[in-house]
DNA sequence: AGGATACGGAACGGTGCCGTATCGTATTGG
DNA sequence: CCAATACGATACGGCACCGTTCCGTATCCT
């Protein structure tokens, strides 16, 4: 921007030679999440993932320090492309938002990288937190949205304004719980249905 | 073999010289925990394993043939140890159960193995199908308990029977979930309570 | 054209772990 | 006492990956 003198103040002043090739950060953070999902962290060598993004080393130790760096801005460019549309309906709405949840994970890449991510979490924090910030946070920011309107509509009990988090975790835990520590049953098509029926009326008879 | 007259079918016949250390077996299997709760599976080693269980390597080698196998025997001598005391009434009860996970998901082991088997779940399911057996089916097993029995007593609805696995993740889920995606938030005491709460008298208002 | 930098590829020494073998010692049964 | 096996300790060759450095080539700016 301003390539003319009287250059901006804090303005790169571009230098000289080749520039990099952004093309190569793109391969080589999706090799990293491809290889990340396949292997886990064990598999996540930098080697591997030089071989998979078509690379030579030198391109990969060039912009990251090391495998840590590598694997949290893999991790920080992962973001939530899809946005159901909405129906208004504060049933249907969270039976949209469990819905792609529960289609997401179907996806193998998303299922395999979560795991490995909280796994990874117990030592790594960092790694896990910005994956809540780029791709938990803002999911769980539409389910909120939709249960404050049910709140505001009087569908929902008033108090609940109070802790958000905790209807949400009520909403989203159960799929998660199961998916993790049941991984080869697949989800049921019906469940996100099921499920924010159940939340809603409660267990009890009516 | 047959060393006195007459012996069993099948009597194993006690091999000559020095029988095997059963206290190696123990040791052995609580640092390959102790390790993989702390570094994961990245500092689960053969090495690091006999220099923490006081043991030359061979005294490992000599009894599993890797890494692999010895992780799944170690996670198949996990045990549920506690037995909290229910008090016959469904609410309460279930706030017992959900009260000794969250109690048992504070004690740092516990919280930290359990995020490293379910991401090595995706890549060896025998690993956390083992800790399924061993720790998690005998839990669900008491709430299914109290759950039929609500459902006995008319305090939960009836075709809650078809399903009772769904209403177990609808409890545990967003416990589990919780601890795992915000591993640095403590739990809140009333957590359990309010839960169970929750999830009986639903979100809706009375 | 020429300088500067990036690129893929290959090679390098260093390191950590593997699985095995071999010590000297200890503990069992015969 | 002797044979057999387990024990802790140590050493070994082999391998995979690390992070760095060097190629020859390609692509930018001046």
């Amino acid at each position: 921007m301003n390539p003319g003198p009287a250059d901006g103040i804090g303005a790169t002043p571009r230098p000289s030679g080749r520039p990099r090739d952004p093309v190569c950060e793109q391969a080589i953070c999706r090799a990293t999440l491809d290889l990340l999902a396949e292997s886990g962290l064990a598999g996540l060598t930098i080697e591997a993932v030089a071989a998979r993004a078509g690379v030579g080393k030198a391109t990969i130790y060039r912009r990251w320090s090391g495998k840590d760096e590598l694997l949290i801005d893999a991790v920080a460019r992962l973001t939530e492309p899809v946005r159901p549309a909405l129906r208004g309906n504060l049933r249907d709405d969270l039976v949209v938002l469990l819905d792609a949840l529960s289609a997401r994970s179907r996806s193998s890449q998303a299922a395999r990288i979560l795991p490995r991510l909280l796994g990874e979490g117990v030592s790594h924090p960092e790694v896990l937190r910005h994956y809540r910030e780029q791709v938990i946070v803002p999911r769980r920011k539409r389910i909120a949205e939709v249960l404050r309107g049910g709140i505001a509509a009087g569908e929902l009990r008033a108090d609940l304004d109070t802790d958000i988090e905790f209807a949400i975790d009520l909403l989203v835990g159960p799929v998660i719980y199961r998916l993790l520590t049941r991984p080869d049953e697949a989800l049921p098509a019906d469940l996100p249905e099921r499920l924010v029926d159940a939340v809603l009326a409660g267990l009890r008879p009516r």
